[in-house]
DNA sequence: ATCTGAACGCAGTGTTTAGG
DNA sequence: CCTAAACACTGCGTTCAGAT
């Protein structure tokens, strides 16, 4: 795998990190890589929602990011991954749907047909608010089908270093089996995840803490910690924190040498660009975080994080 | 007192993936 | 292509704690 492809992220809605769904942990890659290729091959944030979006893929670029891709493979994964359901939560339904109108691998194993339903084409493209952003490259490195799956949920909730879920939803969103007992989570996957990410990202620390009301767990929260990020250095975080903010985001970060410097030219810059970059960080802060109303405790983070961001806008990466 | 679900351990099978 | 290893799943039995 080439060195270029480490670090091509791909985005899309929340909604699709925590909808249900069975794909298995092949079809999942597969599936990123339609979305990256495809948002790759157009304005991603302008595509009109009228009607449904037809590409023709080159399967090439589809398979750059995957391990073991024969075409067999890729086309059977290709027709599950048109075949399974995904449910999808408003305030009133949890609706289940196909996205894809059409989803075909052509004869010679070129291109793949792409046809993506109008209705979703807002999971994925035209994203203003509520996306998640992450490495492809990192995802497809991740092997088991939870770990890829708890890894989306992390990585739309990562400044947050929690999530809590109704415990059945959760089970739902893993698609665990019935037959696994609330031990075997713990077990057979909690265990083996943590050490996945650990071992190919930056999450680590991974815990679910689970609740009961009576004999039963009806709500889980995931936490987690993020290592090596870039945050900010020499922070003296003396002040207490509300509970949204705990001990694990009070670490000492720092800038890489190559960021420290992009920070310097932005403080040189004149104070109108330095506005314009200043809010286009803090907008896709308030984005990524996905909260809609700024509070005491979410302004306390954005001032801990503030640099990176404003060192991500200085990158071209937001 | 009884019942139920969680926690834990164990044994075994089927499936997917990596690597030669 | 094939094989070994890793992953995914099933089932069963025991112990414990809390609900009814």
């Amino acid at each position: 795998m080439s060195e270029d492809l480490k670090y091509e992220m791909v985005e899309y809605s929340k909604d699709v990190a925590t909808s249900i769904n069975e794909f298995s942990a092949y079809e999942l890659d597969v599936f990123l890589c339609l979305v990256y290729v495809s948002r790759s091959m157009l304005d991603h944030r302008k595509v009109s929602e009228t009607e449904n979006l037809k590409l023709e893929l080159p399967s090439s670029m589809v398979k750059k990011f995957l391990t073991g891709a024969h075409n067999s493979r890729v086309k059977k994964a290709i027709e599950n991954i048109f075949d399974t359901k995904v449910y999808l939560k408003d305030d009133k339904y949890t609706k289940v749907r196909h996205l894809f109108e059409g989803l075909d691998y052509s004869s010679d194993y070129k291109t793949i047909d792409f046809e993506l339903k109008k209705e979703y084409i807002k999971l994925f493209y035209n994203l203003s608010g509520n996306f998640t952003q992450h490495k492809i490259k990192e995802f497809t490195s991740l092997k088991s089908r939870y770990a890829k799956r708890i890894y989306q949920i992390i990585m739309s909730y990562k400044n947050l270093y929690k999530w809590e879920f109704d415990a059945i939803e959760f089970r739902k969103i893993l698609d665990i089996p019935d037959s696994y007992g609330w031990s075997d989570i713990d077990v057979k996957l909690m265990r083996k995840i943590k050490v996945e990410l650990q071992n190919n990202t930056n999450i680590s620390d991974i815990s679910l803490i689970k609740e009961k009301s009576g004999r039963n767990i009806t709500k889980v929260t995931l936490k987690w910690k993020l290592s090596n990020t870039e945050v900010l250095e020499e922070i003296d975080f003396i002040e207490e924190l509300e509970e949204v903010i705990e001990e694990n985001i009070l670490e000492r970060k720092q800038l890489s040498s190559e960021s420290e410097k992009l920070y310097e030219n932005y403080m040189k810059m004149n104070d109108a660009i330095k506005k314009i970059i200043y809010e286009k960080a803090k907008n896709y802060f308030l984005e990524e975080i996905g909260i809609p109303k700024e509070n005491k405790t979410i302004d306390k983070i954005w001032k801990k994080t503030e640099k990176l961001y404003v060192v991500k806008v200085m990158k071209g990466d937001i």
